[in-house]
RNA sequence: GGGAUCUUAGCUCAGCUGGGAGAGCAUCUGCCUUACAAGCAGAGGGUCACAGGUUCGAGCCCUGUAGGUCCCACCA
């Protein structure tokens, strides 16, 4: 061969190179083509703020394995690719930009902070790109879209006026969640719900006109007291029965609110007595509603307390709470402080606790547009994978409410409603009206919130194929085939395409969603910046290669579960490609520059018709396992066959031809192409996972190849199927192992070559080991293999091993310690005697042989009848000893 | 409060529709055998959380218990 292999695989020299190749070379691109079946995959889009981390590594790797495997496999393979434009996340990095510059956002104005948006957006939006590369992931780059470019942000406005005019989007006054640090409205999926130490306040309200008389509610946020205008009760607590209807003095305040009934209220918990705040909490607004109460807004939107409670204006609401505890502990009516855990809902951006706040916001309409994203899921047009990932999805369905989409933010997609200064008619459309359809004014004004960023990304299997037009592209890549995601956003952004996909194509955005868990550090936790145990996938790359990274992210754990990240785990799958890397290269150098001729049938040996027949079935499992998506069964079992077989058998078993080739170059010939072609078919299927190291060896292993990346997917072939000589072989290697083992526990030094003799009265059994026996000698360190049906020949100074339908001797004179071999054949006994007990336990069973399938019965007989005959031997050789 | 999931070798985890417990790492022994010491050949190590049940047969299915993790949820 004219080029050579470095003595260790270093991914540093070929992996740029290689993705170059495949980048220059337009492999990634794929175009609609009728004469093939397309397979598509869109890629959830990363922000443009984001860093590689490890999430991105092991979605990425996954989507490209599949794309890789179905590209081979001949599918118009096309792996859609671009990026999110992270509405909060953005906004947040930009602003900090400013400031580091002395800049404030609303002095910029909307237009000002826009543009410097989309610089930010040009210098950093292209980082996570270049990361991705290096992964190796092997996207349609050309086709890059990005959530607010001028395609998507069209499918966008179609979408919302589609369904304003539907009446399925409407605005509305609502208690929402309000991140006073964002300064927005978030929905409700953006709330996390996290334990927390608080108290609860028990407060006296005095009744009014009953002097001494008091109703004792406990709240966890007394700062809304000043938002309070009813207590209420439930209706049928006779404890405050009377009470209902009267007046109570709000504390600190002069105002007064009456005692209602209503059954909301839960007598057992607390005093039984609620504060209403309909402003200020989801229930109280119900109930508020329910009563006709007033709503004061008594916290403003940046969290400070507002005008109108009097001495606390202006607080923030912590400051304001302990002000007002003060207040009531002075004026004798805080009755007692009860330390109490309750959820607090916090905004998972920010980490900020979240208000409840009543505003004007944009919703859609959920309870109809969820029906066909459950029915589908039920029927199966849809499938999660893992399966258990469906009642997740079912807990979210089933308790579903409208969706606030509309965030007070300028990054974005601006929601398209006009309003009309003058007549204040607001319109819906696409386009900014010029004139007010209903007086005719043009003093018109657009709404001036965006929507929520999983707007855009709801719309993605379709918008970036060209909807809302009627493209090529749509027609023949939608619906997607896989979707590939974690199971964290199911309901950000698994669900909302779904649904948009069939209310706006029809059709399900795709039939398969495959969801994998987290990467976690080596002790369990999450990866955080803030604990900064966070491991970056680039630094693996960077020390490890790209394909080791993959192969560690996608080994060892079962689908959707989570995963620990070792560094251990990566140095073994670095190991395995070192190892691939020389199994290949000792290959390449016995071939040189020899031209290798196609062996006829009869030409191969046992042992290649063995190795022919494992690869055979190893394609078949291999493709049945990706065809389930179980990605991880299927490449432990290519390494478990490149490693175990391949290399520590299987080229072993070659080298006496190959170093016997001045004297048969025929029986060489054979050997390497065996190999070479062993070798070829293992690195096709390996090649999705480990695309680097396969692709170099390949190119240099058969010159006249471009590339492994559009080779064809091996597929299983009746005439590699060889039974008998797989069930020979592997007689071969019980015996080996059983002589290795013997030698080892002598403690023999394999520099010591020692006959082996074979006994069976076995004809078959014997005439197959005779035959085999150059295949296998060397791998027992044996000076010679003879084979007999007696002992004769044999010395007393042999030790001895019976295996399956035969005895094995290995004379080693002065190492013989006869006791040490009573002992040792009095174990093995023992060993037997358990096996036959079993077994003639098992078969004497009534009920065993006459429920459980033949097959499993004929296979205990086959068994009982090994043990049988080898306890036989045994005790033979025990009475020899004697 | 509802739900999911986990508990298997010292560590991290596999174990597909029930049919004699596996891998990697770690440990121990012996090997620089002309592809690989990032390697080779061996070895030790597990009442599969606990208790019941179904079955000829249970790590796997069912019920319960204990502990861990996570998700959902407007009990003030």
């Amino acid at each position: 061969m004219s080029k050579e292999l470095a003595k260790t695989y270093d991914p540093k020299d070929i992996e740029d190179r290689l993705y170059k190749k495949w980048e220059d070379n337009g492999y990634f691109h794929a175009e609609p083509d009728r004469s093939k079946k397309p397979f598509t995959i869109v890629m959830p889009p990363p922000n443009i703020t984001g860093q590689l981390h490890m999430g991105h590594a092991l979605d990425n790797t996954m989507q490209d394995i599949l794309i890789r495997y179905k590209r081979m496999q001949g599918y118009n393979a096309l792996w859609q690719p671009g990026t999110d434009h992270a509405a909060i996340a953005t906004e947040v990095k930009v602003i900090a930009a400013l400031k580091e510059q002395g800049i404030d956002k609303d002095e910029l104005g909307r237009e000002g902070f826009l543009e410097k948006c989309w610089d930010w957006r040009k210098e950093y939006g292209g980082r996570i790109v270049k990361q991705l590369k290096k992964m190796g992931s092997s996207a349609d780059w050309s086709r890059e879209r990005f959530t607010m470019d001028e395609g998507c942000s069209d499918a966008v406005l179609e979408v919302f006026t589609r369904l304003y005019e539907k009446g399925w989007i409407y605005k509305g006054s609502r208690i929402v969640n309000w991140c006073p640090c964002c300064q927005t409205s978030i929905s409700d999926a953006e709330v996390i719900h996290e334990d927390q130490d608080g108290f609860f306040w028990h407060i006296n309200y005095p009744v009014v006109g009953e002097e001494g008389r008091f109703v004792e509610i406990a709240t966890t946020r007394p700062e809304t007291l000043f938002g309070d205008t009813a207590v209420a009760v439930n209706p049928e607590d006779e404890r405050y029965k009377d009470i209902v209807g009267k007046m109570l003095k709000l504390p600190c305040t002069d105002r007064e609110i009456p005692v209602i009934a209503d059954s909301y209220v839960d007598k057992e918990f607390g005093t039984g007595c609620v504060k209403i705040t309909p402003a200020h909490d989801p229930n109280d607004f119900e109930v508020g509603k329910r009563h006709g109460l007033e709503e004061i807004v008594v916290i403003e939107d940046d969290g400070r307390m507002s005008k109108c409670v009097g001495k606390c204006a202006g607080m923030d609401r912590y400051e304001c709470r302990e002000a007002l505890v003060k207040d009531l502990e002075a004026q004798g009516l805080l009755v007692k402080v009860v330390p109490h855990t309750h959820a607090v809902g916090t905004h998972d951006r920010c980490g900020t606790t979240v208000e409840p706040m009543i505003k004007q916001q944009w919703f859609v309409k959920m309870d109809e547009m969820i029906k066909p994203a459950v029915e589908c899921i039920k029927n199966g047009d849809v499938k999660l994978l893992p399966k258990r990932m469906e009642k997740t999805y079912f807990n979210w369905t089933d308790n579903i409410r409208d969706w606030c989409i509309s965030r007070q933010l300028w990054w974005g997609h601006r929601i398209p409603a006009y309003y009309c200064e003058d007549c204040g008619e607001m319109t819906v459309s696409k386009t900014a009206p010029k004139v007010c359809p209903k007086c005719g004014s043009t003093h018109l004004k657009q709404d001036e919130d965006t929507l929520d960023t999983w707007f855009s990304s709801a719309l993605w299997p379709f918008s970036t194929l060209g909807w809302p037009d009627k493209t090529e592209d749509l027609d023949y890549f939608y619906p997607n085939d896989v979707l590939v995601t974690g199971y964290d956003i199911i309901f950000f952004w698994v669900i909302r395409m779904i649904f948009s996909g069939y209310e706006q194509m029809g059709k399900a955005p795709f039939n398969t969603v495959l969801f994998h868990g987290l990467v976690r550090d080596s002790q369990g936790r999450k990866m955080s910046k803030s604990l900064g145990n966070g491991i970056d996938p680039l630094e693996v790359i960077d020390k490890y290669g790209a394909d080791a990274l993959r192969l560690t992210l996608i080994t060892g754990n079962a689908p959707g579960n989570d995963m620990r990240f070792y560094w251990e785990r990566v140095e073994s799958s670095r190991n395995f490609a070192n190892k691939v890397w020389n199994a290949s290269r000792y290959i390449m150098m016995n071939i040189g520059d020899e031209e290798l001729k196609k062996p006829e049938t009869a030409d191969l040996t046992a042992e290649d018709k063995w190795i022919l027949s494992k690869v055979n079935t190893l394609t078949k499992d291999v493709t049945e396992n990706m065809d389930k998506f179980e990605l991880g069964i299927a490449v432990q079992k290519v390494y478990d066959f490149i490693w175990d077989e391949f290399c520590d058998w299987y080229i072993e078993m070659t080298k006496r031809r190959i170093w016997n080739k001045e004297n048969d170059k025929k029986a060489a010939n054979t050997a390497l192409w065996v190999l070479r072609e062993v070798l070829s078919d293992s690195l096709k299927l390996l090649h999705p996972y480990m695309p680097f190291v396969t692709e170099e060896i390949y190119c240099t292993l058969l010159p006249n190849e471009e590339t492994i990346m559009l080779a064809e997917w091996p597929t299983y072939k009746e005439e590699r199927n060889f039974p008998e000589e797989e069930s020979a072989v592997s007689r071969c290697k019980e015996l080996v192992k059983a002589v290795r083992n013997r030698r080892n526990e002598m403690n023999v030094a394999p520099s010591r070559k020692a006959a082996v003799h074979i006994v069976s009265d076995n004809k078959e059994v014997l005439s197959m080991f005779e035959k085999l026996k150059d295949m296998y000698a060397s791998l027992m360190y044996a000076g010679e293999v003879y084979t007999s049906s007696t002992t004769e020949n044999i010395g007393d100074d042999a030790v001895s091993i019976v295996i399956p339908d035969a005895v094995v001797y290995i004379p080693l004179a002065e190492l013989v310690d006869m006791e040490a071999e009573k002992e040792r054949l009095t174990k093995e006994k023992e060993r037997l005697t358990k096996e036959l007990q079993r077994s003639r336990g098992m078969l004497s069973n009534e009920k065993f042989i006459s429920k459980a399938p033949e097959a499993k019965v004929n296979e205990e007989k086959e068994k009982l009848a090994k043990y049988e005959q080898m306890m036989e031997q045994v005790e033979a050789q025990l009475a020899a000893l004697n």
